[in-house]
DNA sequence: AAAGTCTGTGCAAACGTTTGCATTGGCTTT
DNA sequence: AAAGCCAATGCAAACGTTTGCACAGACTTT
């Protein structure tokens, strides 16, 4: 347990040199003689030094460090989306540090508090579904730490953001749907706090209306992404007189859950009534029976466009050249199952 | 973008005292008169003032950071795992660096590499499928950063451990099935570098001798755990003259992807041929046709109880205590699905 | 009234770097 | 041989904290 870290200190008194040589030599600064470079470097290596990151904060006021705060890990689509931020931030020397909120706007709140504390150089978030105030940002807006949202993105609340084209990918699903003969579409959304969830709902109605349907105001339920709230909201739909041919639900989960529902009441899920989601969950490829259809969200690729537009923001605040709020929108595909 | 951030320097000045003061009173020193204290105490919290990192760690030698190197966060077993380490670690003030290493051994030697140099306070580890050497937890060892392995621990390299009892629950889910009357179990393990690996194979024979059934050699199998080879491996066994009638996996992914294989090949899954596995995917609840029958892992308490080891092992080389190596393992619970 | 004891505060060094500004010694110029 | 120059190096301040020690003043003791 030799809990000693070399310092160019040490390497300095080692060498019978200054510290400041050492440190010069160290970067390759062309003023200082080859043979001393030489020595100090074949030392350094020799004696393991990495350079202190505290004293490099002290001096640069940077951590390279980046802190993500999204609902959760377990969801594919998240834990996807982190491979691609860390793909990003890893090459480019960050290091990442990864929180859930699990949904909940309290625990949001404590990750950026401790971003903040720990002096992170930018933040990527995905919201929690009970997110409804931006203050938790405005802090780290105070603190000249930027952040960019992906995929559950504020709404009211300018921002750098990656998001995929929501109200569109609605629009096509609910469109195959109708152009499969299929006309009684009901909507399990998610709660009416999430952009995400408006944008659903208006490519659901913009199908609706388009295709000349009515729509329903019953047709349209929230849920706030419990199992629990999932299954109220199915059985609503289940005990309405008409009930409808299809669900459309605000993703994978909630379609399983949903799926699970009309079983435990005799209905079978896909022939009795159809199921189409947002693919969060590529884990449903090994399903015997999936939703029918769904619309990619490429998790992998938002993370990444997030990480990538972070750093952009981070260099050009170090420029000094004050930019406007940047925003990617990924396209659109929607995936047929059976 | 007002990138100020307050200093107890600034404190000082504008109350017209040290630093030294402000210092203590922010601690709570009773050595500083109330009325300063309190005076020092709200012009910090309207300054939003929160103390530098980087000078504390400078003189702490303590950054609060603690580094997790896992496989792959996409696995249920892994982000569940992970919660519980939060939890724990949160709680106590740490923040996580998470790291995948996507089961690649130069994936996890960067990882540790990069913790080393951020300094981080101690690291949590589930090793890669390739890794074979541990030099680079050795260096950590040099930097006196300790380690905490938990599931994927390391084989003849003395360490501090959290782990299920892997080969009581190979030798009772092999013996399940026996007490169903099924005779010819094959096995497709995790490559042969893994401990747990071993420990699977070592439950799955003796439990195979006590019930006087013959080892068959053929009917052991090693994977890399990709689709790939999982494929090939169960086609090998598919092939055998002798078709077994039951297959222990590795992990609910390796069964899932050898049941494709058993469906593209005409065979129905835990029909033709039962399926039974070590459940790293609670979504299997989700499924119509999970595994038969599954040992628990306890992800989430894995998680937790290594972040405990862990902190109490930073916490005794802060006392100087010399330790030997800890060891906790989870008992074993079989779960049957149907 | 001298000595002692509090209470409240300040000084300055230390942690490991970076960096602007010297300083040194040897070499070329005149 | 005096002046000037360059290459190589060193000094010291600064970054934001913590902390051992010292100090001032006011109050008690004798």
């Amino acid at each position: 347990m030799e809990k000693h870290q070399t310092t160019i200190k040490e390497i300095a008194q080692a060498l019978n040199v200054s510290i400041s040589t050492v440190s010069r030599a160290l970067k390759g600064d062309p003023r200082i003689g080859l043979r001393t470079t030489q020595r100090v470097n074949e030392l350094a290596k020799s004696l393991h030094y990495t350079p202190n990151p505290a004293a490099l904060l002290l001096k640069n006021k940077k951590t390279f460090t980046i802190g993500v705060v999204l609902p959760y890990l377990k969801e594919e689509f998240f834990s996807m989306a982190i491979t691609g931020i860390e793909d990003i931030l890893s090459e480019k020397g960050y290091n990442v540090f990864v929180s859930q909120s699990r949904d909940s706007y309290d625990r949001e709140v404590k990750a950026i508090k401790s971003f903040i504390n720990s002096r992170v150089d930018g933040v990527i978030v995905s919201l929690s579904v009970e997110t409804e105030n931006y203050e938790h940002f405005k802090e780290l807006e105070e603190f000249g730490i930027p952040v960019v949202f992906f995929d559950r993105t504020p709404v009211n609340f300018p921002a750098h953001t990656v998001k995929c084209n929501v109200l569109e990918g609605a629009f096509q699903i609910v469109n195959y749907l109708v152009s499969r003969g299929i006309t009684k579409i009901a909507l399990i959304n998610g709660t009416e706090s999430l952009g995400v969830s408006k944008e659903r709902l208006d490519g659901y109605s913009s199908a609706i209306h388009k295709n000349g349907l009515k729509f329903a105001p019953d047709y349209v339920k929230f849920t706030n992404l419990t199992k629990e709230d999932t299954e109220v909201k199915m059985l609503e739909l289940l005990a309405l007189d008409d009930t409808p041919q299809a669900i459309f639900a605000f993703n994978d989960y909630v379609a399983l859950d949903a799926m699970q529902v009309c079983k435990q009441h005799g209905y079978i899920p896909n022939k009795d009534i159809y199921f189409v989601s947002f693919a969060n969950l590529p884990i449903c490829t090994y399903m015997e029976n999936p939703p029918i259809a769904s619309v990619e969200q490429f998790a992998y690729t938002m993370g990444e466009r997030a990480a990538e537009m972070l750093v952009n923001v981070i260099d050009d605040i170090n420029t000094n050249s004050e930019e406007p709020f940047r925003e990617v929108v990924l396209g659109t595909e929607i995936r047929i199952h059976c």
